[in-house]
Parts: C-alpha cells; structure tokens; sequence
DNA sequence: GTGAAAGCGCTAACAC
DNA sequence: GTGTTAGCGCTTTCAC
C-alpha cells in the first residue's frame, strides 16, 4: 500500500466515486441507474457492486439541475386543516407518488402576501407543475409571474382563468338542489352563508341559492351572510342572524367552514336543532354520519376532482400548447338529519319565532 | 446593430445573463443577491436594475447544489386524512416557512413499503431534515439509512430509538387518566380499542389502560381489541364486542381512527349513546363540540407537539453531535357527554346486559 | 470590494 | 456500447 496521496475517501460516494471503483465511465454509471441506454452485463454487473460496495446514492439535485426538471409538483392549499382540501392533497399525493412526483405543500392560510411569498421559492426551486387553490381568484401571485409559470391547475378557485386549466364542483346547481330541498320542506326564510362573497366559487354558489329562491317566488327574502375564513367568525355572524326578530327557519352553509360555524350558533344558542333550525352544510366528512344530528350537505366529489386535476397535469406537462380546459364536476346530496320541516306554516313564516327553547 | 451571431435572448435569464447586463461579475450579482458580501452601492444599482430589466429569477437547484443545502424538510405521515396528523402537518409547514424552508410531504398510507420507497426519493433529494411519524416502529426504511440521514425528529411513533430526536404525548398517563374517569363513573366492563398493538406508542396507551385497571381491582377484566389503520376495521370489530353476551359497559378508543369506528359502531347497532355504552376517544377535532353527544376525549397536545418538534429539528441542524432527546408532552383530558354512569350497578356489572333499546 | 476560475454531481452530445 | 467532454446555474475560494 502506498503512502502516497491518494484520493481520500469522500464521507459521501459519488458518482464517479462508483465509476472508478467499477473501472468504468461516470456516463456509463448514469446509464445503469436510470436504464435510459442498454450496458453490456459485465459492465453492468460491475457498476452494480461498485454502487453497493460503496453505498452510493444518486443526487436527485444535480440531475435535476442537469436534466432541467424536478419530478416535483407545488400544492397550494388555503387550509390543509379543512378536511376538504387535507383530502384534495391525500389523494394528489397519492397519484403523484404513482407518477414519480413528489409534492411540495405549501398552505396560504388564506393570506395572499404569504401565499404570493411561498409561491416564488416555489417556482424557484423549478417545479415541473403546479396545483393550486389560490387565496383569492385573482391570483395576483400567478399573474406576477405571468409566462415563465410551469404548467398550473387551478382547483376549487380563481377557475375564472382563460390560461389556466381549471377542476370545480358544480356550486351553482349543486346549492341550487339544496335549496329545491329546503324549500320543498316548507322553508321560506333561508340564510345563506358564505366565507367571502369574493370568491368566485361562493359567487357560484350564491347565484345557485338566489336562483332556487327566486324560481320559489322567495326571491326578496334571499338573506347572504359573509362570515369569513374561520369557525369563529361564522359562528358570531350566524348567532347574531339567529337572533334577529325575524330569525331564518333554515341555514346555509356555503363550505366547510361556515358549516362547523353554523352548528356552533346553533348550540351556542341551545336550539333545538333541527326542530328550531334546519341547516345544510356543504362537503362531506367522516364524522357527519356518526353524531347527532346527523347533517344534510352538498357532497363534492373530491376524489374525482384530485383525479381530474391530476390528469389534466399530466396532459399539461405533455402538451402546454392545447387550449385550456376547465373541468365542472357535478356534486351530490347527502340528505340526512339536519334538515326538516320548519315548526311555523309557510303561511306565518313571516311571523316572528322565539328562539329560546 | 451588427447582424454577427450575438448570444441568443436565453428563453429564461440566467445569473451570468445579469451580469453581463450590468457590466459586472457573476459573484457580485450572486452577492448583491444573497446580501453575502458588502457591494458598492453604484454597482448594486447596476445589478438591481439589470435584475428587473431581465426578470431575472434565482434557480434555487443550481444554488442548493452548490451550497449543499436545499432548505427543505421531508415531513412523512401515515395518513393525511387523520385530522391529528393534519394538523401537524400544518402547523409544521407554519414553523417551517417562517424559518425560510419548504416541506416535501410524504403520506405513508401506513405502509412500510411505500414509505420506504418514498423515503428514498425524499434523501435523494438531499432535504436538510426529516420528520416522520413511520408507519412502523422500528422504521426498517430509516435503518436502512442508518448513517447517511439527514437531522432526523420522530414524532407519535418510533420513539424507542435512543438515536434519533422524538416527540410524543405521555400516552400512558392520558389513558390512565381516562380509565379513571370511567372506573369513577362506575364502569368494570371496559374495552380498550387500538389500530395495532405491535406500535408503541398503542403499546404505551394499553398500558395505561392496565395500569388503572389493575390499579381498581378489575385487572382481570381487560379488553383490547385491535381494529387495524381504518375506521372500517375498527367499526367491525367494535360491533362484535358490543354482541358479546355481556358487552363492555364503556369503550376507550386509542386514537382518531378507533373513536370514529366506535361511533359507527354504536350508531349501526343503534345503542342508546351514552345510555346504553359509554365512549372515551382520543383526539380532539372541532366538530367534537358541535354534534351530539359531545364526545369525552384525550386531548393530545397538538400545537405544542409541532413546536417542540421543529424546535428540536433547528437545534439538531445546529449540532449533530448533541445527545438526542425524547420530548414527552402532558395530554389533557376533555370530558363531555359521550361518557356517563352505566346503567346496571357496579356490584352486578357482570351480568349479561341487554343490547337492543 | 471586485473579478476570475473552479467545481457542486450529474447527464447529453458527441466521438470512437 | 462506451468513454470523453462540456456544461446545467450557482457560490466560493483566491487573487488583486
């Protein structure tokens, strides 16, 4: 053994660490482990024992740099704490594990400088694809980068974009069959509530709900209420319709969230419920089928809208010419315990009811 | 304008592109850039306005490879879809995005095999740090990496290897507690319900279960029962308790999964609830509070949880060499109206009770 | 304070 | 088939 100055033993084996071992070009290395060109079988055999004499293992970030893609998709989620989209990002994982993507999370938390602030490490760190649920439909982040995008998805909002490709539920007619519901049950003073009548897609789902009414001949009764993006603030503003002289004899929900905030008013005041109140609540979980009552809600088809923003990615990254597409899934109801005739005659529904139980 | 060959408008500007613009070498924009190194102010004009003038935007791959740091952290959790491990998750990708890194999420499905498949991928990605809640406990994928993983925390499970950082719940004192409230209410008959004994922090729970059994004189009353990673599972396997000739008068479930199968349970069996069976759960979520009967819980301290494992995640990067630390956080006990008194007297608790209402 | 040059680890292009 | 070479875009010595 010499005591010359040998190339020391580097703490983590590289390529051409493997190369050398092996007897062999670092480019011939590259194309056992990927399999993109045929090696002879000593060869092969040989890099094969170099790789696991020394424990190499590739740098996904050279070859990313090299090859000028990540196999990484950016997910942009308002909220991964609302089952709605913690299921969207399930089940986009999942698919995108299948295809050799890995995802990078980012949660906006409804803010748009956070999200505007995330989305540019994102795009920094050259992602190959983009799935979002912006925090605001103008998406102001998105347009600041304008052109030098990776292919995108939009999902649940902002589908007003000619240029992106975009997967929702059908809200109007979805909350217009909700409505049809309600107002088949004798309902004639239903409070809608929505986060922000910003958004598009409580826009849709106002429209949905101003339609049903206005087909009943209820239309100057349509009461909107924005309650914002969390529990509490849809809590407050529902207690406090509830206890107006006039209270509605059904509620709303536009979303998940004004859904928990809807049932919140509603114990906070010690309703009887569904007596007193009835409420449809929108998106479907677990544990609606499992406390009483059990709630009545639109139900969007999530598993099929992750699929459809993953296949529309996937025609995407293999073609950013075709025209774009907006994909409108329809959504289903859940009729359940939530709902029910309303104590009052439709005839007296104008009358005031006491709302202590 | 000469018609020589010029270099090409590059489609996306590079660094070297700013440079050129601004008259200066690349380093000095990487410099100004960064904020690295000290750059005269005339010169920093130039390159801001060459900056602006291209579009120009940082590849964060090329920066990582060089600088062989990525600013990411791997987070793996078995399952999305559990809102305990949601709202980890979310609250980690807070925590990490203030501290300038982006997270590459993983969901196991609870599977090893996938895990450690997506493990590969994650440490050829070169992240900085990992977090995981492995799917098992003696995290084979991580074994198989022993030495060349990046600054490693576990939380929820696998806390058992003294050579990584953890954070856990005290499993077993919140159990103790729980069966307490039950043994005080009056109940003998408690079964104890998990997804799998072979994990340790179930483990952890069954003991605390024991404990306060034994502790009470009814040691020889234990029930555990193992209803596997989905509610479905758990569901059945409740259901057949609760047929037994002399069901339990109380349920203890050992986690989100086991406590919304036990519901389901209840509800398919149509018991009067908490009448007829009493529930404990474990986890606490929003709707808890909204739908009837409000269910008992242990309150896993989740928040803190996530602080206490970033928090151990930023001192690791700081120091490999200091000894790891096993962080064990106090759950609450949340009693509401899911538990109750049994019915038949504790003196007469082993005799057959009638299922049907 | 600034520039020149080397190179992070990999792969694509091109010779042979 | 296989080796050689030249970068991917950035940062970091090291001179000046």
């Amino acid at each position: 053994m010499s005591i010359a100055p040998e190339k020391r033993f580097s703490p983590v084996p590289t390529m051409r660490d493997v190369a050398e071992r092996a007897g062999v070009a670092p480019a011939t290395v590259s194309n056992v482990i990927s399999g993109r060109r045929q090696v002879r079988q000593e060869l092969r055999d040989r890099v094969l024992a170099a790789v696991a004499a020394t424990g190499y293992r590739p740098n996904q970030l050279a070859s990313s740099l090299r090859r000028m893609r990540t196999d990484t998709v950016g997910i942009v989620v308002p909220d991964l704490t609302n089952p709605f989209f913690a299921a969207l990002v399930h089940r986009l994982e999942d698919l995108a594990g299948e295809d050799g993507y890995q995802i990078l999370l980012v949660g906006s938390n409804e803010d748009e400088a956070r999200e505007a602030d995330r989305l540019q490490t994102l795009l920094s760190r050259q992602i190959d694809g983009l799935i979002m649920a912006p925090a605001r439909d103008e998406a102001a982040a998105l347009a600041a980068h304008r052109g030098r995008l990776p292919p995108t998805v939009l999902m649940d909002r902002g589908f007003g974009h000619a240029e992106f490709d975009a997967v929702t539920a059908d809200n109007t007619d979805a909350v217009r069959q909700g409505c049809r519901h309600l107002i088949g049950l004798g309902h004639c003073d239903i409070a809608f509530v929505v986060t922000s009548p910003a958004l598009d897609n409580m826009r849709e789902r106002i429209a949905g709900y101003r339609d049903a009414l206005e087909a009943a001949g209820l239309g100057d009764r349509a009461r909107v209420l924005a309650g914002g993006f969390d529990i509490e603030g849809c809590r407050a503003m529902i207690e406090q319709e509830l206890l107006r002289a006039e209270p509605p004899t059904a509620i709303f929900a536009a979303n998940y969230v004004a859904t928990l905030g809807a049932v919140k008013a509603i114990r906070a005041l010690d309703l009887d419920f569904p007596g007193e109140v009835s409420l449809f609540g929108f998106d479907d979980t677990d544990w609606m089928t499992v406390l009483r009552p059990y709630l009545s809600v639109v139900v969007q088809p999530v598993a099929a809208m992750a699929d459809a923003v993953w296949g529309l990615l996937r025609q995407r990254l293999d073609d950013r010419q075709a025209p774009c597409r907006h994909l409108r899934l329809p959504c289903t109801l859940a009729v359940r315990e939530s709902t029910q005739r309303p104590r009052v005659a439709p005839d007296r529904a104008r009358m005031p009811i006491v709302v202590s139980s």
